[in-house]
DNA sequence: CTGTCTATTGCAACGTTTCGCAATAAGCCT
DNA sequence: AGGCTTATTGCGAAACGTTGCAATAGACAG
């Protein structure tokens, strides 16, 4: 049923699953197929609703328990939004933060060598090794702090 | 039936509502009497269930609207915990930001003058003004880090 | 191909927070 | 004290995830 072939690194989830005693399941494959055509960031709802347009019998339980195994292999990430609500990184995304203006209500990503020096004064003053990724920093953009 | 007066900032709420338009309800007063009690932090589920403490017909979604009320009349200030989840900033509390180290599963409050660091970092490279309170930076902590 | 073992699924219930809407009651003016 | 206006409440439903449990079905060995 599937046309073509998975991309990397989603070709050999299968067996990377089995190497480590798990299974290899329709309903994986499914939330595998469209995590392989989503471009970086994902919700678990959309992620949720993508996967019922495939297979109307997808139940949102599975997807997360799925989220989790596939986040174990490293080949999503959880972070959170300015909400706090979750959303996936999904591989082959480059590493980075993001930013979100709690005024005009934009976003921007935070590309990883601007984010090394956040990353940085962290490790400088705490010895701390921020996941920058993790979660959404919120404050006010250049333009909304300048008319304030 | 309340033994002692609020302390201060809540002694004038209020007026302070009614100064806006806003009302002084009983279900505000209790929300209040037990912000002014909490020492620094609560999630909007603890504030509930302290509230169902004094008066058993608290109902969440009030609970939830006086705390966006009162984050407008900018006593409280709500954040994010490592999970995303809201928790509040009750006054008077310093400024602060959070560190959570996802390995051991400590956490750490960021001070004011460790925080200027970060903050300076985003400054010089966006422009970006950071709310360092509004979310928990997740991470792995000096020790952790240590023995990878 | 069959049987065993146990990882995984489906399902239902729960926890936290948000929303819409009709009924209630603060605040204010006379 | 009585009446008007409309902010607020209570309530039911919904959105987003998580969890426990019994039934199902992958994986693998014989
Ligand atoms: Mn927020
Ligand atoms: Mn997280
Ligand atoms: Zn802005
Ligand atoms: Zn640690």
């Amino acid at each position: 049923m599937r046309m073509t072939a998975l991309p990397p690194p989603w070709d050999s989830v299968d067996d990377r699953l089995r190497a480590r005693g798990l299974r290899w399941t329709p309903q994986r494959a499914t939330v595998i197929e469209v995590l392989a055509e989503a471009d970086g960031h994902v919700s678990g709802a959309e992620l949720v609703e993508r996967c019922r347009l495939r297979d109307p019998s997808t139940i949102p339980s599975t997807v997360y328990r799925t989220l989790d195994v596939l986040e174990e292999l490293g080949l999503v990430r959880h972070g959170h939004g300015p909400d706090g609500r979750e959303e996936f990184h999904v591989r082959p995304v480059e590493e980075h933060g993001h930013l979100h203006c709690a005024e005009c209500g934009n976003s921007w990503e935070l590309g990883n060598e601007r984010a090394a020096a956040v990353a940085d004064a962290l490790r400088a003053t705490d010895g701390f090794e921020i996941d920058i990724g993790h979660v959404t920093l919120v404050g006010r953009c250049r333009d909304c702090a300048a008319g304030a």
